[in-house]
RNA sequence: GGAGAGUUGGCAGAGUGGUCGAUUGCGGCGGUCUUGAAAACCGUUGAACCGCGAGGUUCCGGGGGUUCGAAUCCCUCACUCUCCGCCA
């Protein structure tokens, strides 16, 4: 959510800056323009009203207690007019606030300034590239078929248990899973994250404070009984752990990272941008998640993306990064890198990270804020991104690394999933 | 699932209608003393909003009500804890 202080002052920036998602935005800051100035008004009109009546009834209290209760009587009696024009205006204020609150939900974030103009994934431009493409002397198999003929994934099978979308994962298969997960979460703690096992379920409060309520609601998957979210992301839990906290300095950078099943519910897409590992409504991920001073957030970005670019070396995959145009990036973010591995076999570029800076935007939701050297409050930042999400990473390992007689394991996994090749 | 008790400032914990944004202790910060530290002593220490400022308003789990006046009384919702039951 944008900061109001930030639309009174600076209303040309935001809509220069909105502009680069295509969004014209002039109407809706105008409209809290004048909101803002008529809250403010009838707040400080509210205010005095309430000051009045303050000072009433303190004088009415110190006449009874002398006695005089007659002249505390008549006193009462000047009360209700101002009573009644208080409850007026604290309807107004109230509902003025309302206004207000959810025209800022509306807002997306501004796009940093480095960030192009644009209006999808074709406008995105290519920061960096690693590796080259894979080449094949036999018929090179996507994924889904490698997973099949080496028993590893079974997605038929999770039709039958709970749905599409929610594969099986069996011998081979189940232990490149937990070797990816715990090479993951080790490079993660090498790289000073502190590890975090985190809830897979959330309340309401929460889904706000990161971003995914209210609106975004469909994208995930709800309990009613208890009135719990799944996690559609680690980022989730791990970033409310520091919702209404104040950190007491300036002096501070918090790293975590947590392995979690993410649970979506998605929508529309079919076909082959589906098939397989491409896109699941459960899969594995470990995320990595910043909270930093706002001076420290570029460098911090520049180290998250490092890190995501290690882990792909190591794994020995094709990949590029890409820098979201404004209309390819997410609604709270600032900024993001995709990365993207080359799927030989499918000749595509498959998204398996993505490394954002959210400024302010999720910490004003949050109300995460530390002390300054002034010990005034300030907004913190918030950074987070996959490091890495497993299904199109597995893809991409099988596919790359097929061989005409098995799957060659990167030597990185080796110690932790037990063997160096399947079939 | 059954029964009961709670929810107050960073923490602990007072406070049953006005002098309460709130006693006190711990912690934090500043100081005195000390070569330095500890101890002791003194002072200080919540957040948000409006206002150029002086200052004002709001917040004692959330919401509503009673009253001139609510942390305190009433209603309602949420959550937490304890015991019993069930259970990985």
């Amino acid at each position: 959510m944008l900061e109001i202080q930030r639309i009174r002052t600076d209303k040309d920036g935001i809509l220069k800056g909105l502009s680069k998602r295509h969004l014209h935005a002039e109407e809706t800051l105008d409209t809290i323009i004048k909101l803002d100035a008529e809250w403010r008004g009838a707040k400080t009109e509210m205010d005095g009203i309430s000051a009045e009546l303050n000072q009433f009834a303190k004088k009415i209290g110190d006449l009874y207690k002398s006695g005089q209760t007659v002249e505390a009587n008549a006193l009462k009696e000047k009360t209700t007019e101002l009573k009644a024009n208080e409850s007026t205006l604290k309807t107004k204020v109230d509902s003025l606030e309302a206004e207000i609150t959810k025209l800022l939900y509306t807002l997306p974030n501004v796009p940093n300034e480095q960030v192009v103009a644009g209006r999808d994934a074709n406008d995105n431009e290519t920061v960096f590239e690693f590796g080259s493409t894979p080449t094949f002397d036999f018929e090179a198999l996507p994924h889904w078929d490698l997973a099949k003929k080496y028993d590893l994934i079974d997605f038929e099978l999770g039709v039958k248990v709970t749905g599409a979308g929610f594969p099986f994962y069996r011998g081979k298969g189940a232990k490149l899973q937990r070797a990816l997960i715990s090479f993951f979460l080790e490079e993660a703690s090498k790289a000073g994250y502190e590890e975090i096992q985190a809830p897979l379920m959330v309340n309401e409060a929460s889904g706000i404070g990161t971003g995914q309520l209210p609106d975004k609601e469909g994208q995930m998957y709800y309990m009613p009984a208890d009135d719990f979210y799944m996690i559609p992301t680690a980022e989730v839990p791990l970033t409310n752990i520091y919702r209404d906290v104040i950190l007491p300095s300036a002096d501070f950078s918090i790293k975590m990272t947590g392995y979690t099943p993410c649970f979506r519910r998605e929508a529309g897409s079919y076909g082959k941008d589906v098939r397989g590992l491409n896109r699941l409504h459960q899969f594995d991920k470990v995320e990595i998640v910043r909270i930093e001073h706002p001076s420290n957030t570029a460098k911090a970005l520049e180290e998250m993306m490092e890190h995501v670019k290690g882990l792909l070396e190591k794994l020995g995959l094709q990949f590029r990064i890409l820098r979201l145009c404004g209309g390819d990036m997410g609604f709270a973010s600032a900024m993001t890198y995709d990365f993207e591995v080359y799927s030989a076999a499918q000749e595509k570029w498959l998204e398996v990270s993505s490394v954002s800076r959210f400024d302010t935007f999720q910490a004003n939701r949050l109300k995460l804020r530390f002390k300054d050297e002034d010990k005034k409050s300030q907004l913190c930042h918030t950074l987070n991104g996959s490091a890495l999400a497993l299904p199109r990473i597995v893809a991409a390992l099988l596919e790359n690394h097929q061989t005409a007689d098995g799957v060659i394991i990167p030597e990185v996994l080796r110690a932790y999933a037990g063997f160096d090749k399947i079939g």
